[in-house]
DNA sequence: GCCAACGTTGGC
DNA sequence: GCCAACGTTGGC
């Protein structure tokens, strides 16, 4: 079982969008190892930190969990789309998502200065400078301890 | 609005 | 394959 992070601009989709949808397609990741991550290595049913980024203040707001196995962003294949790339394929397709199903929203979120300043979570990835990868695996400990700031108990 | 970090692009 | 220019992320 591993454990990962999410980034999320709330102004575009929050956790309560997702407390809403349910389920919601990760579609519009465009960074090779954000997708391999995707792609590749995440599991049905791993827990996962929902950040929020760009927001006043930034931090992690929830949990959701991976839905399922990766398959083709359809978003890659649209025209219309502005995450469409025309040299994706159908036959080949260059990137790949996992749907996320919401767990929780936390009571009250957990800033990102909050993590920065915890002795816990110095080694955390997202509390690193200038870590602008939006999906990054987290170790179950720091999961934990985050669910924990959070007053929240973590799934198993 | 600024700017550090860093990924991507494209000329050579 | 190198690397300068450029674009994006995202905290502050």
């Amino acid at each position: 079982m591993r454990y990962w992070l999410i980034k999320s601009e709330p102004d575009v989709f929050s956790i309560t969008d997702l407390e809403k949808a349910g389920r919601e397609p990760w579609t519009g990741v465009r960074n090779y190892q954000a997708r391999n991550f995707m792609w590749r290595e995440m599991r049905e049913g791993e827990p996962t930190l929902f950040y929020h980024s760009n927001a006043k203040p930034p931090g992690v707001a929830g949990i959701a969990r991976v839905a399922g196995e990766s398959y083709p962003d359809p978003t890659q294949f649209d025209p219309a789309s502005e995450y469409f790339d025309p040299k994706a394929s159908e036959d080949k397709p260059r990137w790949w998502l996992v749907d996320f199903d919401f767990v929780a929203a936390f009571d009250q979120l957990v800033p990102l200065a909050t993590l920065k300043s915890d002795p816990h979570l110095a080694d955390m990835m997202v509390c690193r400078k200038g870590t602008r990868l939006s999906i990054t695996p987290v170790e179950a400990a720091h999961f934990k301890y985050v669910c924990g700031l959070a007053g929240f108990q973590p799934p198993d």
